[in-house]
DNA sequence: ATGAAAGCGCTAACAG
DNA sequence: CTGTTAGCGCTTTCAT
């Protein structure tokens, strides 16, 4: 059993409010007796239960955190973000892994509102109506991770996509590629999806290329999916010397379908990943990628949802974080011919 | 603020253990009442606040996950396992992530102390004289994920070290190898370290090659070094075809260092790592190593955890899960000369 | 400055 | 079967 506050004050010799005091307003209490108190703490290796503080206070100090998908290594970077900053700012984490699975969702909303996290963290998915009427009903502050709400008027933290795929296939342009090829998510996903195609769209067609959506592929999550896409994209577009697209790890799986078929990269074949996870540093060529700041949007939503929690007015709703293009070996410029 | 018991037993015109009966033990209630009951809950989207609950039962069902480096992927594939078991076995996971510092790993003690986690799964990090202290104090069933202690009893969960990398390099003699070298991690790690690099000098020894140790380079955590560790190995055992890496990430580094330096792999020199982390699949060319089930390592720990919690015997203190040799196609049979 | 007592939201005897 | 009551461990008036 650990100590509680009646088996400190029995020990001081002192009363439980007494030992209250010490631990909360150490001033209010006469200098002999706090040294008693706190001798008796430490004797005991007293720790004050939490829960009944969170009772009394309303205040749990725990934040939820609903992902998709824990073993992508993007969400690595943003969770490392989110725990430095609920370190600093005295909250926990409850790490929820949905799987994408929405009855995997709801149960941990419910969980979350039972545990009386103080908010919560919604990562990279899309809010459906009927996520956004649980959300609602929990009554619970809520930012937005790595994705946003144009209809609903949800917080959230992310990067503007559809620009930083019009920067990246901008970038692929400058180096004199005319012919380039996306493998985009589908676009039912309306945050890495239709975004990205469309800043990849707008690129093309602001530089005076043709844009007629054709030369993209759709893929759902995995690299070998991208791999195929690959196969797809050259076989019908022979032409194509470049390939975007909306992931690292789609952009590992070209790198693994070029290497295959001696394809060089960047000799013949330019590949722009999407992300930059710590792995875009270690593929063969290194990735060349667009750099999602991770680790500062998992800080920052924690900021963002504290001041909610505290009640702070909620300035800037939407906040869209500066992403980077990273320049390594697998662009150069186009092939002549 | 949300509604409480007594909001439920009003509405239902019912008294609040009535409404508590309706919730743990329904059958106890006349049907008449239990429906009104439940109507008022409802209705008042009333939900049963986790911390009074946890006050009177003293538990919380929570337990922190305390991780060295989240962004290690091998650690995704354990808390995705961890988080399985957690949601059946009805569990939150609170994740601390240390970054391998000792003061963040015992203000996360203390956090967790306070919030009354059921129990804490320590994860890859040495059980230090002092830790262990504090482990003690807290009188929180633990479970070690991913390491052991040998000088204190506390129940563990992970492979067996020494007996994989023995596989692992016994494997590439079995191709033909005879000229061996190692990346290791530091000796003064006790699980990633000094037991792999047993394991590796067994497997010489037992089948008749030299072992001295010398063609062993140390490093620490990233693929960098493990580069530069390559360049210096080759230079100084020109005869080496093959290298043993601790880590999947180190192999990694080996894999950037040989393409760099155009040596065939796996023609001239075979890379065999260790962990089979999701990225091992898409690599250039795809990395044969040493499969850790990660996620059945998360998955029992929690398990063994809640054994504990539920006061069960602790049977089999220290378990070793089976890992696996995977071949893909960094290694091959040793170049004739 | 300090103790007694009420109460946070809930469960679990204990009567009835 | 159901309501009343006494806590779980803590903070916070309210007296003293």
């Amino acid at each position: 059993m650990k100590p509680t506050i009646r088996d400190v004050a029995k020990l001081a010799g002192v009363s439980i409010s007494t030992v209250s005091r010490v631990m909360n307003t150490p001033e209010s209490v006469v200098a002999s007796k706090r040294e008693k108190v706190q001798q008796a703490i430490e004797q005991l290796q007293y720790q004050p239960n939490g829960l009944a503080r969170g009772l009394i206070y309303r205040k749990t100090n725990s934040l939820g955190v609903i992902i998709p998908d824990i073993q992508n290594p993007y969400y690595a970077g943003v969770i490392r973000g989110m725990e430095d900053a609920a370190k600093t700012l005295g909250y926990s984490l409850m790490i929820c892994n949905t799987d994408h699975d929405k009855h995997r969702l709801f149960s941990y909303f419910e969980s979350l509102n039972e545990k009386r996290a103080d908010g919560i963290l919604f990562a990279s998915e899309v809010v459906y109506p009927d996520y956004y009427q649980e959300m609602r009903c929990y009554r619970t502050p809520i930012v937005l991770v790595s994705t946003h709400s144009l209809e609903y008027e949800l917080p959230s933290v992310k990067i503007n996509d559809e620009a930083a795929a019009y920067d990246a296939v901008s970038y692929l342009i400058s180096q004199g590629h005319r012919s380039i090829g996306m493998i985009s998510f589908g676009l039912t996903d309306p945050i890495a999806g239709l975004p990205r195609l469309q800043g990849f769209q707008r690129a093309l067609r602001e530089h005076g290329l043709e844009a007629s959506g054709k030369q993209v592929i759709y893929a759902q999550h995995w690299h070998d999916e991208a791999y195929d896409a690959a196969a797809q994209l050259l076989r019908q577009f022979p032409g194509i010397t470049a390939i975007f697209t909306a992931s690292d790890e789609f952009a590992m799986g070209v790198l693994s379908y070029l290497h295959d078929h001696h394809i060089a990269c960047p000799g013949q074949i330019s590949v722009m990943g999407f992300d930059n996870i710590r792995m875009a540093q270690m593929t063969i060529p290194k990735l060349s990628t667009v750099a999602q700041p991770a680790y500062r949007i998992g800080y920052r939503s924690v900021e963002k949802l504290d001041g909610l929690i505290r009640g702070e007015p909620a300035s800037n709703l939407r906040e869209y974080l500066p992403h980077e293009i990273i320049v390594r070996q697998s662009t150069g410029s186009a092939p002549i011919g």
